[in-house]
DNA sequence: GCCCAGGCACTCA
DNA sequence: TGAGTGCCTGGG
């Protein structure tokens, strides 16, 4: 990969392995607009940035190489050698092989644990056109306007403090429905210390885990998708309805527990379990798989 | 109008 | 421990 920088964009070429549309919409995120296949709002750390990405190269606007370098480069993960993770993969069977060749261009991103957690709190029950309209109207109201672009406002998702003067009431008029409360309990959960989102990374991935469940509204799953999209935990296997009916369509054959699903996801994917969710769950989607 | 959606908490055996 | 049920809300 190499990138320089113009005027106010960053432009990288030789960037392999990397597709904006599969790594934006595989499910992992929920701040981005679409505006073509290959051009892309995303806002993410406080910024606003749009992606143009092109068969040869892709353009980041609205950045500079110091903060490319600093928030999108790890954002992206586009340091990792995806190309010997999905290898591996592909190697174990065939349903694999499909899953990684159908989204190659499929990379974890690092989110920031505090909007990743609340907006898989908020993720439960709800479609993903659901899910980004609460957690715009949550940034519109709590956060601080970044800017505007394309004639849009732009919003940052609120910090611990900013989201903790909030009401129940308030997150409810967001259209957060029954999860305002789990809100309210991350914040303050977060806030008196009881549960430490700086240090997950540094922690065993169970112990991180058990931190996580402390906050009401926070089960397995929301968990699971948190150490893998913000905490960096590639081992984890978060299993929801669609990654359910994947695993049992290829592998099972028959409705399977979903402890027997993470048993199996950790001895046969061992380490590269959470990049294996993602390509079967992309793959799964699209193709509507088990429905 | 009814049913369900990218889970979880709560209840009851 | 494990299964069953209700939940805000919007869309099909």
């Amino acid at each position: 990969m190499e990138y320089r920088q113009v005027e106010d964009r960053v432009i990288v070429t030789g960037l392999q392995d990397f597709d904006i549309k599969q790594t934006v919409e595989c499910g992992q995120c929920f701040r981005y607009i679409k505006l073509t296949d290959y051009n892309y709002i995303i806002v993410a750390f406080g910024k606003v940035l749009k992606i143009v990405q092109m068969s040869n190269q892709i353009i980041f606007y609205h950045t500079k190489v110091e903060e490319f370098e600093n928030i999108w480069i790890p954002y992206f993960d586009l340091e990792k050698d995806y190309d010997t993770i999905k290898q591996n993969l592909s190697a174990k069977d065939e349903i694999l092989r499909n899953a990684v060749s159908y989204g190659a261009g499929i990379h974890i991103l690092q989110q920031d644990v505090w909007e990743c957690l609340i907006s898989f709190i908020i993720s439960q029950n709800k479609q993903i056109p659901h899910i980004k309209q609460v957690i715009q109207n949550i940034s519109e109201r709590f956060g601080e306007k970044i800017c505007t672009l394309e004639d849009c406002d732009f919003y940052s998702f609120p910090n611990v403090e900013q989201l903790w003067v909030a009401t129940e009431e308030e997150i409810r008029q967001c259209k957060a429905g029954f999860r305002a409360p789990y809100i309210l309990d991350a914040c303050q959960k977060v806030l008196s210390g009881e549960v430490n989102l700086t240090q997950l990374s540094s922690m065993s991935t169970e112990k991180a885990k058990n931190e996580l469940l402390k906050i009401k509204g926070v089960g397995p799953k929301i968990a699971d998708c948190v150490l893998l999209f913000a905490v960096g935990k590639h081992e984890v296997f978060p299993t929801d309805v669609w990654v359910k009916r994947v695993m049992e369509y290829f592998y099972f054959k028959e409705d399977t527990q979903i402890g027997k699903i993470h048993q199996f996801a950790a001895d046969y994917f061992g380490s590269r379990a959470g990049f294996a969710q993602q390509y079967l769950f992309y793959y799964a989607r699209d193709k509507k798989i088990g429905k």
